[in-house]
RNA sequence: GCCGCGGUAGUAUAGCCCGGUCAAGUAUGCGGGCCUUUCGAGCCCGUGACCCGGGUUCAAAUCCCGGCCGCGGCACCA
């Protein structure tokens, strides 16, 4: 039974305790939940009569924390008005930023981890012909021309806020020309659409904006659609009539897009459309971890295959999914963080503490010890209970139920503690082993350190003072290597564990009595090995 | 450099729109105590912040102006 239950997920485990246990579940944090935070209104309700969001990855890469806060918040307030809540993919650059095959499945996943699901799902490069048919409205209505400038030359005219030559044909001239541009006839940077704009604006970046370009398929092609299209619309032009086609009502995204919501507004305008409401939202960083794409894929490239998207270093939802991080807290932690534009950098030990919170009545304890020593105990009496011993695997959760540890019979009992434990043994001349006896020091060597026993009473190690530590029988116990990122640095701590841990199923989580909570990865029943990574005091 | 947006304790957040009830609330961190056979959890006590300078006002974290600092944008990327 106990067996069983140990061999289940965190997850698994909170659940059946839920319905099983709810006392016990519910004891535990009595009124944490009033004041659960809730999201201030989204402007503007009233005018739509219902609420439609949509996240928006592009599929390059697998997301991070970062990307949860506009994906949650949407999905919130999707929830929140009982209205539609979108995925869409915006694959539209095929060359710079080549969708990744796998991403969008990945996305997909990391999305469900979090509890998230969708009314309805796009993938923009299945959308082309939309985005074409759009263009071509658009032209007629004199909103946009096809411009054959050099890009350079462009450049230079924009400069001096003066028209270029094209801008002012006819639109059955910009639509045989873009029909030309579908046609294959020109090539990458020969011919691109432009959105007429205010030509006086201060910011460059907005003045006839570029809505499609040419990219030749031919030798860089999309891994959904191949060389079928050359004409590929921007994210401006395809995010802004998505917005539109989709009737998306509220638009949260980060503050980097402000100046996209300006662009597009000359879309809209054009096109007689009305543009939807939008909250910016500022940056989120996470404390001592690489949240930027790019630093990630760099490091994974340069690492020849050694650091994968859920190194314990990086943002990445993988990585927080892999340390044994609820997704409960991380939507937690971002609607705390709320809907602002300023930039928030979220603390490692914020995100810790609500872990642990959430996860300590669930999670069974043992003993494992790190840098292990050896210590002969002599004269323990041969009283069976001191010989096996049943331990409690949560002291406030019987239902984890109970394990035995036995340390073999004769004397010495040899067992292994902590190094910075032994330490303290050698300083103080005594100390507590958990849950078992009261030892004092005999004698030390380089090679050999013996103790006595002093007694079983826990009373009396408290009236001593002694330090009570863990430890482990040198009879029968796993070795575990633990990975705990530190600083930019994994290390790898090796320790000793009772045996039991060698029970458990890869990917529960457990508690290392005075080490910290930990997930296992792997293990190796055989070789009594265990991987293990560390996640948090 | 130019344009835009922000700035409440170590971190995050409430309050700012509609000035007084804010000698600023909450979480986390930190210090101490109780409890506990963990350095965990729980309970209790404590610590710590309105970027700076002017102005308006009887009264400003809240309104106005200037400065400083930070962030974002300035692509045929998203």
């Amino acid at each position: 039974m106990v067996n069983y239950v140990n061999s289940l997920s965190v997850e698994e485990q909170l659940r059946i305790a839920r319905e099983r246990f709810p006392e016990v579940v519910e004891a535990k944090k009595p009124e944490r939940t009033p004041e659960a935070k809730t999201l201030p209104p989204l402007p503007s309700v009233e005018k739509y009569g219902t609420v439609r969001t949509r996240f928006a990855p592009n599929p390059d890469f697998y997301i991070h924390l970062g990307n949860a806060r506009p994906a949650i918040l949407s999905y919130e307030y999707a929830r929140m008005y009982k209205g539609t809540f979108i995925l869409r993919f915006e694959d539209t650059d095929p060359r710079i930023k080549t969708p990744l095959p796998e991403a969008y499945r990945a996305i997909r996943e990391d999305l469900r981890w979090l509890g998230l699901t969708w009314d309805e799902e796009y993938i923009q490069s299945l959308r082309m012909e939309i985005y074409y048919r759009v263009a071509k409205e658009l032209i007629s209505r004199g909103g946009a021309y096809v411009d054959l400038c050099p890009r350079e030359e462009f450049r230079k005219i924009k400069a001096q806020r003066r028209p270029c030559p094209h801008r002012d044909q006819d639109p059955s001239k910009s639509l045989e020309l873009f029909d030309r541009m579908l046609s294959g006839y020109f090539g990458e940077g020969e011919a691109v659409l432009r959105v007429k704009t205010d030509l006086e604006s201060p910011d460059p970046s907005l003045i006839d904006w570029v809505a499609f370009r040419i990219i030749d398929t031919s030798s860089t092609p999309h891994p959904l659609t191949g060389d079928k299209y050359v004409v590929w619309p921007t994210y401006n032009f395809a995010a802004g009539v998505d917005d539109k086609l989709m009737g998306v009502t509220h638009i949260l995204r980060g503050k980097e897009h402000a100046v996209n919501t300006l662009k597009q507004l000359y879309l809209y305008k054009a096109l007689g459309w009305e543009y939807p409401e939008v909250v910016n939202l500022g940056r989120l960083k996470l404390e001592g971890m690489i949240l930027s794409k790019s630093l990630i894929k760099s490091t994974i490239r340069r690492s020849a295959g050694r650091v994968s998207v859920d190194d314990l270093r990086f943002g990445t939802l993988r990585s927080l999914r892999r340390r044994g991080i609820l997704p409960e807290v991380i939507r937690e932690i971002i609607l705390e963080v709320g809907v602002k534009v300023s930039d928030a950098t979220v603390s490692w030990e914020n995100i810790a503490s609500l872990n642990r919170k959430r996860i300590d009545l669930m999670t069974p304890r043992l003993m494992a010890v790190v840098d292990p020593v050896e210590v002969a105990i002599w004269e323990i009496p041969e009283t069976p209970n001191l010989r096996v011993l049943r331990l409690s695997n949560h002291p406030s959760n019987e239902s984890l139920g109970v394990r035995t540890v036995e340390v073999g019979s004769g004397n010495p009992v040899r067992v292994y503690l902590s190094r910075d434990d032994v330490e303290i043994l050698l300083k103080e001349g005594s100390i507590r082993l958990l849950e078992f006896c009261n030892i004092a020091l005999k004698s030390y060597s380089r090679e050999l350190i013996e103790a006595y026993f002093t007694g079983v009473d826990v009373e009396q190690a408290r009236r001593s003072g002694l330090k009570i530590v863990q430890w482990v029988p040198a009879r029968d116990f796993a070795r575990v290597s633990i990975v705990k990122p530190e600083g930019l640095k994994l290390r790898v701590l090796k320790a000793f564990a009772e045996s039991s841990l060698l029970r458990q199923r890869e990917g529960s989580i457990v508690q290392f009595v005075r080490v910290g909570f930990i997930k296992v990865e792997k293990i190796e029943s055989k070789l009594r090995n265990v991987k293990v990574v560390f996640m948090h005091d």
